[in-house]
DNA sequence: CTGAAAGCGCTAACAC
DNA sequence: GTGTTAGCGCTTTCAG
């Protein structure tokens, strides 16, 4: 293997404890010591190797990453950001994709306590993986319940559908649809598909809503909001994630439907891609900032205490976005 | 810590060395100790310490992607479906995030190699990195030139960019603009600029080269693209990236201007977010789940074999998709 | 077929 | 101020 600290001790003439002691800044060293060493290091090109150093029970500063997938636009930026941050603070980052697997999860799970993670966020989106009950390790989840004592940061999901829907009845919707993702109480979309029926009901206005399965690929889901649209007496439409509203958007397009006129469409998220390049779309800006910052503060203080006592809910303001398709 | 190879021999009163035995297949055992042994296991939950494997000069099974953003649809759709195809193949991914940093990925190199991952597969687009030249580590890199000795995946970005302006100028487009990143040489973008190039002079026509620096942020640009449309006299555009092309594609609807009638438009990239969600735009398609294949085959070679002779550039097809923009 | 013992690269009492 | 020594959790000769 490459150049180890008993190479650098031997070529500073040290015993290996000192090079040690000028690595971690600890103990009482003569200046003339450290500057020994750090030549040595130099001309050696020494890298430490953090593999041995976690054996000592030191920190690993790896922090795993669980997301469904950074292949989209939301996940992405929320993994991206993430990873900046903990970079920063000197974390590594191992990413995990999940891509809507429960085993995957569960493999991952294992896989980052077996390589001794400091830390864990998960936001991904499978249910009932009792692993999280017993990982014996630091997680903070994003957006899902997934065990007693995992603290939970997500937006207002019920706010936001009820934000949404507002928007579409103050600017004339009475016919208003939601297409939401699959029916899974506990689920931020479902809990967006709650405060648009609020809205509905105190409105008295008649629920549309359509559910379109995770496994549903982008391409069956644009025929399907192609038939609905062609179909149903329908003024708005909510949906609940941007993705789904660009869907909509393009087969209205394609069926010659003018929106904002005949047809308001209102997404959710907001992430700075759709802002920069869907800036025409109305939407529910969840704040992922605050999110990168809140996760991993939260984290960070798990990590440093394992006993903190956190909430098991924090819950952020989500904002409307006023484009042109609402 | 957790649960040792120890706890567990005590437990199916063997010694370590059966344990690690059964657990690395390895060497006679009988099945009834190989039953105990796995007996102990489950009922203790045990989960090998990777790093302490790992000291031995094991594989770490760990592999860096250095990439400029996950945030960016083509770039996290690649991330994606590396880290999917890697974890099949039983590794990890660390995720780099370079951010077009040279600082940050001189960082991140160091860490990989303290962290002594596996291998590295690099894809960012920071020029001048001294430190690739003697990493000492199996890289990949994808579509820039690292380093000699290090192979090079990308797709046939000259015959791209020809491909793109050759369909323009079939469709009628005489006043044929390109809109790049910044001139570096040796870019994958600067290719299509040159394969652009190469077809307006075969038919002598004057070339109109847009150059928007990395550093721009959208809305920067777009601006820049809505003074360029309403000023100039363009008939067509060539993108050397989706995204620009949306941007254009926004700014025309803006101004009022017909697509394709009065302009047409043709992007680059083609990764199945734009097919999925913008399917009206024309576009080059870059082969990404052959990137991935290759690129992941590759590094596998160079793992199991330090000294296998690799080509030094492979260079993938590119296709072209007709959209109704071009 | 199984165990004892040495050692991977590094850190941390404990001495001097 | 600095070195000696033991040991982190695991693998691997070498014996038996």
């Amino acid at each position: 293997m490459g150049v180890k600290l008993t190479d650098v001790a031997k070529r500073a003439g040290v015993s290996a404890t000192t090079v040690s002691r000028v690595i971690n800044h600890y103990g009482y060293l003569s200046q003339k010591t450290i500057d020994k060493v750090h030549k040595a290091m130099e001309e050696l090109n020494y890298q430490p190797n953090s593999m041995a150093r976690s054996l000592q029970g030191k920190d690993t500063q790896l922090i795993g990453l669980i997301f469904p997938t950074v292949s989209h636009p939301f996940f992405g930026e929320l993994a991206s950001k993430m990873e900046t941050k903990l970079f920063e603070k000197g974390y590594k980052t191992i990413l995990c994709d999940s891509a809507n697997n429960k085993e995957k999860e569960r493999d991952y799970l294992k896989m980052l306590a077996a390589n001794k993670v400091d830390g864990i966020i998960a936001g991904a989106h499978n249910l009932g993986i009792p692993e999280y009950e017993n990982v014996g390790l630091p997680i903070i989840s994003f957006d899902r319940h997934l065990a007693e004592g995992i603290p939970i940061v997500s937006s207002d999901s019920y706010q936001g559908g009820r934000l949404a829907t507002e928007q579409l009845y103050q600017r004339g919707g009475r016919k208003i649809a939601i297409l939401t993702g699959t029916n899974e109480s506990d689920s931020p979309t479902n809990k967006r598909l709650e405060g648009y029926l609020s809205v509905l009901k105190e409105h008295q206005l008649e629920p549309m809503v359509y559910h379109f399965p995770l496994e549903h690929s982008p391409f069956l889901k644009a025929t399907e909001i192609r038939q609905i649209l062609s179909k149903e007496d329908i003024d708005s439409i909510f949906c609940t994630d941007d993705l789904t509203a660009i869907l909509v958007l393009n087969k209205a397009q394609e069926l010659g439907i003018d929106i904002p006129g005949d047809l308001k469409v209102i997404g959710y998220d907001g992430t700075e891609f759709i802002q920069n390049y869907f800036p025409q779309l109305s939407t529910i800006l969840q704040p992922i900032d605050q999110f990168v910052d809140l996760l991993i503060d939260l984290l960070m203080k798990r990590i440093n205490n394992a006993d903190v006592e956190l909430d098991s809910l924090y819950q952020l303001p989500v904002r409307f976005m006023q484009g042109q398709t609402s």
